[in-house]
DNA sequence: ATGGTGGGCCACCCA
């Protein structure tokens, strides 16, 4: 008994719906979270999705910006899209499914997409480090108060900030560029206790392995140079994380035709009895 | 140190 979770940064699903098939027929996920799919929910390609066998689709969408979905081949028992910062953003929803690969319970599955936060990493002169800082802030008294990661809870997305060293191709240069700042590594690090969260893509790969999920549309030859980050994460509440049997980053569709920045990373649940 | 490339959409916003 297995499930399979995945969450990609997609950057446009109308115009990358070819290479989500390809993903989706390669990597067999069940659960597909999506971010920065860009389009309103009645321009969204649920018939496409249907198609290829996610017949349960929940949508967070809005025009031309942000905007997320998990499309699922299992029935979704509840959706849920919160919003944060009071901005009208489209960049959270949560469904609750019921898999017995990973609990005997219902399980909820959070799906962000965390503000990129410009480029000035200075909350006073730069109002979109402020947003992120502030996003990642309500993020956490949000979990702390309603105990979101409490058990039986999953939370995927573009979170938008490489946390360890080993997740940015090189931490001394990157200290000082949003995404890797000290202040929004605290920031990311109370979330995760907030939850309390664990990270089960560390879990299996050791932070001594340099992990990258993103590389810059502005860099050439972005594998032989392979300045990456680690910005999109899966975790999970303590109960379940030693379920995560199988991690998979599929690197190669940075260099898929027309490819999104970012890749899919792709996590497989495994009950204990089989 | 700078600027490089994409997507949405029609003047620039965003990453």
């Amino acid at each position: 008994m297995t499930l399979t979770l995945a969450t990609w940064n997609i950057n446009s699903v109308r115009l990358r719906f070819p290479l989500v098939e390809k993903f989706c027929a390669e990597s067999r996920p069940d659960i597909l979270c999506l971010q920065e799919t860009k389009c309103r929910d009645s321009e969204f390609p649920s018939s496409d999705f249907r198609r290829i066998g996610y017949e349960h689709l929940a949508i967070n969408g809005q025009k031309g910006y942000h905007g997320v979905c998990i499309a699922s081949r299992l029935p979704i028992l509840n959706v849920v899209n919160r919003e944060f910062c009071g901005m009208g953003d489209s960049r959270h929803i949560a469904i609750t499914i019921q898999s017995s690969a990973v609990s005997a319970d219902p399980v909820t599955i959070h799906n962000f997409y965390v503000p990129a936060g410009g480029d000035e990493p200075d909350p006073k002169i730069n109002p979109k480090f402020a947003h992120k800082l502030s996003f990642l802030d309500e993020m956490a008294d949000w979990m702390r108060r309603d105990r979101i990661g409490a058990s039986n809870s999953i939370i995927v997305g573009d979170l938008n900030i490489a946390p360890l060293e080993t997740d940015v191709w090189n931490h001394k240069a990157l200290l000082k560029i949003v995404s890797h700042t000290p202040v929004e590594v605290e920031r990311l690090n109370q979330v995760m206790q907030a939850g309390p969260w664990a990270d089960i893509v560390r879990k299996r790969i050791p932070p001594e392995v340099r992990l990258f999920s993103w590389w810059s549309y502005r860099s050439p030859d972005w594998s032989t140079a392979d300045k990456g980050r680690r910005l999109d994460h899966i975790w999970t509440s303590e109960n379940i994380s030693t379920l995560a049997t199988d991690i998979k980053i599929i690197r190669e569709a940075r260099g898929w035709e027309r490819p999104s920045d970012h890749v899919p990373v792709v996590a497989t649940f495994t009950s204990v009895k089989s």
